[in-house]
RNA sequence: CGGGCUGUAGCGCAGUUUGGUUAGCGCGCUGCGUUCGGGACGCAGAGGUCCCCGGUUCAAAUCCGGGCAGCCCGACCA
């Protein structure tokens, strides 16, 4: 039954509905400062999920956690031409503090590849130090004149990697590896976005890398989110920083480094790639509630089974969340529908009267009356049938608004409502500068099974095109 | 940087043209009661430097001058 919806619906004005979405379900609000934001306990618990998930990846591929400051010496982003041509427009300064003028301007941290080079260059000093493997969580800040919540604010919050080793391909090789087993991966099996990857054009590629790797996941509206980044740096930070090691003969040799990253961005993707007319949809492997136990009456025989239930099913390891029976049952429904928690328990007198009580899906709506001695497997079943299910969902929207191309003007047309794909070669640098001027843009370019290639070299590679946030 | 628009309760707005008693409305909020299987309802309440400064006037949210802030479009940037 249509109920009269608490959300603009995503057809009539999509932005305005991801607006929606994040202030009904709790989840941000602007800061006081334009472009900043605050993160709310909701939004914050998906991040810290999505933190969880990608922090166990990173260690398992061998990298360390570690600090560095948020304050950088101006002079560090002169070093490295194109980082700094890349970064300068969008960095915040600071020239006065401690009640007078600076001598050397500070720099908010956009990113901080300078300031570890830096260090890198004080710890290595043999090969046997290679590979280092750093990860950091941290805020960074770039200045941004349209900011949007969680999709593009002047301060985000984002885990940076930062490697060196001592040759090329063992750098190319753990950018990679990164690409797939950390980023891929997460999104895949865990935010069920099936998202494209693939290496990003020259014009698109990170200020100072050598190479980009980038994992592109579509949303709702047909448009492309980068969801991360993976850079070969090549040599260029290590010579701006004089990154060297002594290789095993005593010569003293560059470092190859690397840098990675993926940001509060994530928040906005999963609102994007999953939700409906109804709010957020959670995977049930990132929420960080999966089953919210409504009371449908605030009765004490009701409560003490919804109590009881809680209970078994935090025994079986599922997340879960206790609705007590304030309020009107539709409200109450609504309310945790924006939210996206994947499964709501519906306990009334009449499931109690029958043993039983009612789940119902997030994401299909679909209801299961379910015995109350089989109530922890059951959940668990939906739960990873969901889970199943969306990015399966995710996978089909994905492959049918792709559209197999000849020209950059088909192209273009197939941009306006979802992605288009076109062999790289045909496309050109001229190609690439038609799409840019009507707001497209080549998202990545990858091998036609659909894998990352190791260079923009490799022959008959095709261009993902869209249109992108 | 150019053009357009807007600042009134937590949010969204009306009122300003034509100055006039106590500045309204919707949502939200507080209390009580009835409700509760798909966004409930009644009654009673709380909440305002009408963006700021100055001027005109017996009287300014309203008229005049100046300032500040924000939004949209364009340009720039990626």
């Amino acid at each position: 039954m249509a109920s009269p919806s608490a959300l603009t619906s995503q057809s009539d004005d999509f932005p305005r509905w991801y607006q929606d979405v994040v202030a009904k379900a709790e989840m941000a609000d602007n800061g006081p400062v334009r472009g900043t934001m605050v993160i709310r306990p909701y939004g914050y618990a998906l991040w810290e999920r999505i933190q969880a998930e990608m922090d166990a990846r990173i260690k398992v591929a061998g990298a360390q956690n570690a600090y560095f400051p948020l304050f950088i010496p101006q002079s560090y982003f002169a070093r490295e031409a194109e980082h700094v041509e890349g970064f300068s427009p969008e960095l915040a300064v600071v020239t006065y503090a401690g009640g007078e003028e600076l001598a050397e301007p500070v720099v908010v941290r956009p990113t901080s590849e300078t300031v570890i080079g830096e260090f890198m260059a004080k710890w290595i000093q043999s090969y046997r130090d290679l590979p280092l493997l750093l990860n950091q969580w941290a805020n960074v800040v770039r200045w941004e004149l349209r900011p949007r919540l969680f999709l593009r604010s002047s301060e985000f919050l984002w885990q940076e990697g930062h490697t060196a080793h001592d040759s090329y391909e063992d750098a190319a090789a753990y950018a990679m590896r990164i690409h797939l087993e950390v980023y891929y991966d997460f999104l895949a099996n865990v935010m069920a976005v099936p998202a494209y990857v693939g290496i990003k054009s020259p014009r698109e590629r990170f200020a100072g890398a050598i190479n980009s790797l980038t994992c592109e996941g579509m949303m709702r509206d047909g448009k492309a989110l980068q969801m991360s980044t993976s850079h070969e740096l090549g040599q260029n930070f290590a010579r701006a920083f004089n990154i060297v090691y002594q290789n095993e003969s005593g010569q003293s040799e560059l470092c190859h480094t690397t840098s990675w990253g993926a940001s509060t961005r994530l928040v906005g993707g999963l609102i994007m790639a999953h939700g409906d007319d109804r709010g957020l949809i959670v995977p049930p492997r990132l929420a960080p509630i999966q089953a919210v136990i409504i009371a449908v009456r605030d009765e004490p025989e009701v409560l003490e089974a919804c109590a009881s239930i809680d209970a078994r099913l935090r025994d079986g390891g599922v997340s879960t969340a206790l609705d007590r029976g304030r309020g009107s049952f539709g409200r109450r429904v609504t309310d945790w529908e924006i939210k996206g928690v994947p499964l709501r328990i519906e306990v009334g007198p009449r499931d109690l009267a029958g043993g039983v009580v009612t789940m119902v899906r997030r994401d299909d709506g679909s209801k299961h009356v379910v015995a109350l001695d089989r109530l922890a497997t059951t959940c668990q079943g939906l739960l990873e049938e969901q889970q199943r299910a969306l990015f399966n969902v995710a996978l089909a929207r994905r492959d049918d608004a792709t559209t197999d191309v000849t020209s950059v003007d088909e192209a273009i047309e197939a941009a306006q409502t979802g992605f288009a794909r076109m062999a790289w070669d045909q496309i050109g640098e001229l190609g690439e500068a038609r799409l840019n001027e009507v707001a497209v843009s080549v998202r990545c370019i990858q091998r036609a099974d659909g894998t990352t290639p190791v260079s923009p070299d490799e022959p008959d590679l095709v261009a993902i095109v869209a249109k992108s946030y």
